[in-house]
RNA sequence: GGGCGUGUAGCUCAACGGUAGAGCAGUGGCCUUUUAAGCCAUUGGUUGGGGGUUCGAAUCCCUCCACGCUCACCA
């Protein structure tokens, strides 16, 4: 059973049980609310708006938690919030009683959520007002959150003092993050609103919304380690998908002209300010087009998403503008790399050659890595970093793209590109491989190029080669990352800033 | 996994070898139009855990834990 640890909940469990004996349920099971805060205000004003002189009565209930009070003598002043906003409520001890008065004076704090009726008014100060004559406890709150108060200046700024910022505790205690930041409930529910102008974006593009398996007997799509579980009945150990990939071309086959599935993917990795153990994934496929065609579709849908979350196309990110107005810019991984580096990977066309150029420019770079992994490297840390305004880096390496169509008459690379926007990897597209033999050749040589051992390796998955061999049409397929699009919407940082709920490692007794 | 850094009251922060403090929140008092309300009084801490050095440790050392930054890893 739970006990106070400090002095505030030893007061607040007081008030409690003191509360209780007394008779009053502090947690009701029956509420009333004819006005949220916003509406109440908004309906005042616009009875004053009717008639400036004597407005019309209005009488309101209204609910929500306390976020500000002021005992005044025998007057309290208090702001409750609602998940519209605030409303001030103005109480007198003519007004609700000396008994109710007492119960706010003696056993209401901070953060307890009331129910309050009265009627609409103005204070001297000026504030719309809900002047209480009834005043009802709905939840009382034992735990303190953070204190934050705020002074709105003349010009509308507003000046906070106090804060909730450690961010250890804003992650493990996201609730208590939410309650007191408005900053973080803004950030979600843009994401909301991401996440549903992206569905109405493909929607109206005639794409299906689809769900494909997240407990997926084996993996693929992506370089990726997996995280392993088991079903006890079937004595069958399943993966957790590190994409939809392989999935949602399946459907491509089956006749939809084009699927897109949101959802969360999962990767066994190191955990980053970029990355998550799981994260949400937007993957959309289309068929009758190409990479060209996914590049259009992605710069119209981001920008269109864009609009709808920060009303324009211009943005900024960690103090950079951007313009994600198309057309976006569209450069060749070998002209960037070259631009960014002076080295022309087609001079060093195997892995020994170009690990030698790498050192000689001073470039990290790993003596084991393959040349395909090399020239990513080189992607990632020469040319990503640089990438700020929205860019399409096209034309990758064939050895570390298994499920792209090469480029035509340059057997060395495939049609694929990566977006990039602040210097994030915002999105990853192919035109997609529909050869059931090449893409089986592929599998098999993706199996050849990483150890038995390497969980990385890409798995044989002869089901997606049989649904291959009845035909695909040809067709472009993209992935986007959902969180970054959110940090770069929401100017945030750190992938954990835009998680509800990120990963933490668990903390010891 | 490596390097650097952080961890002090419910929250935000001081004190950096010599009795652990402030503001807000809390508690008691005054105030029936306040709004960061104010005024008076006051409670609250094994200084992340454990060990060591020292007459004396929040402070120096070791170790463990968590978080942040960074490198490695990572489509």
């Amino acid at each position: 059973m739970w006990q106070p640890t400090n002095t505030p909940e030893q007061d607040r469990a007081r008030k409690l049980s003191e509360l209780q004996e007394r008779g009053v349920q502090p947690y009701p099971n029956r509420v009333t609310r004819t006005h949220t805060a916003r509406e109440a205000v908004s309906a005042f004003e616009a009875a004053e708006a009717a008639n400036p002189d004597a407005p019309a009565p209005l009488t309101v209930t209204v609910c929500g938690r306390i976020v500000r009070q002021n005992l005044k003598g025998k007057a309290f002043f208090a702001h409750i919030e609602d998940g519209t906003g605030r409303v001030q409520l103005f109480v007198r001890i003519d007004g609700v009683g000396e008994e109710t008065f007492e119960m706010i004076r003696r056993h209401l704090d901070l953060g307890d959520f009331v129910q309050a009726r009265g009627t609409m008014m103005r204070t001297r100060t000026g504030e719309v007002s809900v002047l209480v004559d009834e005043l009802v406890l709905l939840a009382k709150a034992l735990s303190p959150l953070p204190v934050i108060k705020e002074r709105v200046a003349d010009d509308g700024s507003v000046e906070r003092y106090g804060a909730f910022n450690d961010v250890e505790e804003r992650y493990r205690q996201r609730y208590a993050d939410l309650a007191v930041n408005p900053d973080s409930r803004e950030v979600f529910r843009k994401r909301a609103q991401t996440v549903s102008a992206l569905r109405r974006f493909l929607d109206g593009e005639g794409s299906l919304e689809v769900e494909t398996p997240i407990l997926q007997p084996i993996y693929g799509g992506a370089a990726a380690r997996p995280f392993i579980t088991h079903h006890n009945q079937l004595h069958q150990d399943l993966y957790l998908r590190i994409s939809f990939e392989l999935y949602l071309k399946r459907l491509l086959v089956g006749m939809y002209d084009a699927v897109y599935e949101i959802g969360r993917d999962f990767r066994n990795e190191g955990v980053s300010f970029k990355h998550n153990p799981e994260f949400t994934q937007l993957e959309f496929y289309q068929a009758y087009t190409d990479y060209h065609g996914m590049m259009d579709l992605t710069e119209r849908m981001i920008a269109c998403v864009a609009e709808q979350v920060t009303g324009g196309t211009t943005i900024s990110f960690e103090g950079h503008t951007i313009n994600l107005a198309p057309p976006w810019r569209r450069i060749t991984l070998r002209e960037a790399i070259r631009g960014q580096t002076g080295i022309d990977y087609a001079d060093h066309p195997d892995a020994k050659s170009l690990f030698g150029a790498m050192k000689a420019a001073g470039l990290a770079a790993s003596p084991t890595a393959t040349w395909g992994k090399l020239v990513d490297t080189l992607l990632g840390d020469a040319v990503e970093p640089s990438l700020i305004q929205p860019t399409f880096i096209l034309d990758y390496p064939r050895d570390i793209s298994p499920f792209a169509k090469t480029v035509p008459g340059d057997p060395t690379h495939v049609e694929r590109f990566e977006v990039f926007v602040g210097g994030m990897e915002m999105g990853n597209a192919f035109t997609e491989l529909n050869d059931p033999l090449d893409q089986e050749a592929r599998f098999l040589e993706m199996s050849h190029l990483y150890a038995a051992e390497d969980e990385e390796a890409t798995p044989v998955d002869g089901d997606y080669l049989r649904a291959m061999r009845y035909g695909m049409p040809p067709c472009g397929g993209c992935g986007v990352g959902v969180d970054r699009l959110v940090m770069l919407l929401t100017d945030r940082s750190a992938i954990r800033e835009v998680l509800l709920f990120p990963h933490l490692r668990e903390r010891q007794a």
